[in-house]
DNA sequence: ACCTGAACACCGTTCAAGT
DNA sequence: ACCTGAACACCGTTCAAGT
């Protein structure tokens, strides 16, 4: 026990500091507090981040490649509930990912890892041609936006709905696959 | 000049604090500084708010009278591109708003104006029948994930784009009118 | 190389006291 | 009724010092 931390101390911070950001939220996750359940002084961290920030950063960069992992177990037409499970199963995580409390030019991961999700969108809809990328933004804003309203509670239905905010969203996705479909058609 | 507090230093508060908010961000918004900027000590403010929560929500619900001022203004067929601009033109202000910072059920006033927006776009889209509600949301969520997602950086075309962001705006939605249009003849 | 303890400059919030 | 100043319990961050 004296000896837990043989060189993974920055593990256990980014443990630690997960469970307090999913369980008590993103203002009452501090260093000190993550040290604190560590087991280590309040000093300690700034041996493996730099700041606060960088350590927020790896927290989101964490979520990304946890939803890309979701994503990919997803048939093409299942991502979008896929990309919304994530954001109800993970709120926390999720807005600190998209927030914008961190500035993606200064961490190359996040980058990386955003643009993957929409490069892949892209591909997804290759066969509209020069249109593909409009369509892969639509899509993905979306369903974006629809996680990131319903998180906020700004759909009173999502709540009250039976089947819960889940059952909402897939309705209103559902609504504009018929649009799809349509203009398919046409 | 050293009269100035005539009763009105709340309003004083809320003005240093939207300035603080647009030019330094959230993060620079502190009570204090606050207070600093409106020349009063560091307590008075707790004579006006009952803390810091309070003055933030205060300032997301200017801006949802902002906001919706905004959109009244607009033609039916221009609201998104309003709500777009809004957000391009306010960042920080649109972040409060929606970040999920604030609890909306703990404040009446942000709840109402929240569901003003909502209530606006069912009735734009009451044509649809039993499909308006979805038909709303789903119109919502696109234009509000995608100023979302242009304000975190996440398209880069966004950016490099002749015309700047607002214009691939523009062509994202126009290319969602083109799918709506389609349904429409069929 | 990694961690500790003291230190500094900030916060939010409370409260007795002043006008 | 409204504001001030001191006070308390927190932070992020730095740095000399220890192992």
């Amino acid at each position: 026990m004296t000896t837990y931390h043989h060189g993974d101390l920055r593990s256990a911070l980014l443990q630690a500091a997960g469970q307090i950001l999913e369980k008590e939220g993103l203002g009452a996750l501090s260093l000190r507090e993550a040290a604190r359940r560590a087991g280590v002084s309040h000093a300690a961290p700034y041996r493996h981040f730099p700041d606060r920030e960088r350590l927020l950063a790896d927290l989101a960069a964490q979520g990304f490649e946890l939803l890309n992992a979701e994503l990919r177990k997803r048939a093409e037409g299942e991502m979008g509930l896929g990309y919304l499970e994530f954001a109800l199963a993970h709120p926390q995580r999720f807005r600190l990912m998209f927030g914008g409390q961190l500035s993606f030019n200064d961490y190359a991961e996040l980058r990386a890892a955003g643009e993957g999700r929409y490069e892949d969108l892209q591909e997804v809809f290759g066969s509209l041609g020069d249109d593909a990328p409009l369509a892969a933004a639509a899509a993905w804003a979306l369903v974006h936006g629809l996680a990131s309203l319903i998180l906020d509670g700004h759909f009173a239905q999502a709540q009250h709905e039976s089947g819960g905010a889940a059952a909402f969203a897939k309705k209103v996705l559902g609504s504009v696959r018929v649009a799809r479909a349509a203009q398919r058609s046409a």
